[in-house]
DNA sequence: CCCAAATACGTGCATATGCATCTATTGCAA
DNA sequence: TTGCAATAGATGCATATGCACGTATTTGGG
């Protein structure tokens, strides 16, 4: 074990946190040609049937620009359609494809073993309590930012 | 607020959560031109004096071929050096510069900003125990993984 | 002494992410 | 009815990340 100083930075913490449950996730994903992130996408779609991009975006905790960059993929690869809302041509629907529900439930098992890798290696409970408390940080609102253009427009 | 569904994915909860607070980070510190995760290589290399790519890559738990990539930028700006070890000509050692120690130093107020205004909302205590947990998630052995061609070799 | 295995990187490719800036569409006040 | 502000995307650019595969160097067994 290398014995660091605690990180003080809490991005930082996050981010190798994160790495390392991604290195998880994604080797035990790797055959079923999916990656975490994609499979989270999949999932709620699948869940909130045809989602707008920014109800899609909103809930993942991802920008528009960038959900659309990620979306690229999963369209080139048949396993989502995004077409125009035909109530507000503004905004577009993600949906599920055959193919994606088909994908989404093959890689079911792998997704098990990767929680389970994890939860035995950190235990249940205390993973129960890390999603809860990473809910919280993700729908913290941190009062007024220096003005992204985005947010005042 | 968004009434979702809790998140059942570790991984997916985590990256939510980095998410959110990366785009507080890297919008405070936006004026200094330096990224979070920039930042966090900068003081990791500050701290350690000249480690080398792979200690700082385990570190910082990143593979050590996106450390590589990460690391382009700051040479092409001069913030570091990267620089063969005489002891043992296959490792490469990453210096902080007099630039990059100058900008980590500009840095400092705008990332305790960051971390005020997290704190903020999470609460100090919150804020340090999560800190605590993702460092013991980052430490993580998940025993053995499916073959990656890596630890094999 | 030699050579193969091991180690430490670098490059390419592809996905992940977000800001800046643009176009298309809607809603509402004048 | 009209026009402008607001909304909802798309694209480009650059960084963030990791695997596959390559080169360079070291180590140690035969």
């Amino acid at each position: 074990m290398t014995t660091t100083e605690p990180t003080r930075c809490n991005l930082t913490a996050l981010r190798k946190a994160t790495r390392r449950v991604s290195q998880l996730y994604d080797a035990l994903l790797a055959p079923s040609g999916l990656r975490g992130t994609q499979r989270g996408i999949l999932v709620h779609v699948a869940r909130s049937g045809a989602p707008t991009m920014s109800e899609l975006a909103a809930a993942l905790v991802l920008d528009r620009t960038a959900l659309n960059h990620n979306l690229k993929p999963l369209q080139r690869d048949g396993l989502v359609t995004v077409t125009v809302d035909k109530d507000d041509r503004r905004s577009r629907l993600v949906r599920l494809t055959k193919r994606g529900e088909a994908r989404l439930a093959e890689t079911r098992t792998a997704w098990q073993q990767a929680q389970e890798r994890f939860e035995t290696a950190f235990g249940a409970k205390q993973a129960a309590d890390l999603r809860q408390t990473l809910e919280l940080v993700a729908s913290l609102e941190f009062g007024e930012a220096p003005v992204p253009s985005r947010a005042l427009k």
